[in-house]
DNA sequence: TCAATTTAAATTGTATCAAATCTAATCATC
DNA sequence: GATGATTAGATTTGATACAATTTAAATTGA
């Protein structure tokens, strides 16, 4: 399979394994908080910026409702966040942060600290040419996306 | 979110949404046979060496019985695949492919053609730089794991 | 205006994933 | 050779992913 026409199926294997190990040591952390992987994203967007539609989260994230919906559920069931239909456009819902949902910030920037450690021992060129490598790539297959 | 020490939030979100994307791609392709981007990777690695023990195929993947046993029984119900338990050790079984799923190969590489011409328009050096950058920090992830 | 189209979420259904537990078989070692 | 530990798969459970459909609201254009 190392044939000159399986780039893309050895470059996703590789996409596909590698951040699945990667979210797993992210989920043994965040065991801790009851938190999950996806929800810990969801979570970090809105520390970002509070109050976003969920359409807007699912851009970010390249999650659709199907998705978000549940999820943005679990957590308002577990008071860290809000679900708001707005009133200038009964369509959309507006996700707000609790104070729970802030608070939380500070104990999973802790809680992650020892993982975001040991990344930091990885030389920091080759941390970002990998960034810069895989942000293109993301771009590339958006754009793709897009023609066909 | 761009703090010096999110280094690995910011990786893992870029490989989480790179590699759905990616997957998605050959998802798109792989449905005109009805085939899963999870049963592709599977009868890839049993077209590399069949009659693999399902552990085996676990490795290779980084998958679990948890996600494998299920998988394979579909593959079995579709007719690419036959699973024997050995003789030799009960406990395991054997993966063999049945004649249709060996002729299936040809059909998936003829349907993932476009995608890795795609693929090859990306500058051969940048790519391999990309791939071994992401297996060393594969490796570097499941190392670490041993230590935790 | 108002019917047709578009959009945002929610819902439904199928297929992963992975942790935890269970069962049966094998191994180790005394 | 009995027995405690280990191993391979299977099963169970909870939480995603995502395509497809539905519903309600907003927008558009003749």
């Amino acid at each position: 399979m190392s044939d000159s026409n399986s780039s893309a199926h050895h470059l996703s294997l590789l996409l596909y394994s590698s951040s699945r190990l990667l979210i797993q040591q992210f989920q043994i952390r965040l065991n801790e908080l009851n938190l999950t992987y996806p929800q810990y994203l969801v979570m970090s967007v809105l520390w970002e910026e509070d109050g976003l539609l969920v359409n807007k989260i699912g851009q970010k994230l390249h999650l659709d409702s199907g998705t978000l919906t549940p999820l943005l559920k679990k957590l308002e069931s577990m008071n860290f966040v809000k679900r708001n239909r707005s009133e200038s456009d009964e369509r959309t819902v507006a996700i707000q942060l609790t104070y729970p949902g802030k608070s939380l910030q500070v104990k999973v920037l802790e809680l992650l600290k020892p993982l975001e450690e040991n990344f930091s021992e990885i030389e920091n060129p080759e941390l970002s040419t990998l960034n810069h490598s895989i942000k293109s790539l993301l771009e590339r297959i958006e754009s793709s996306k897009n023609r066909n």
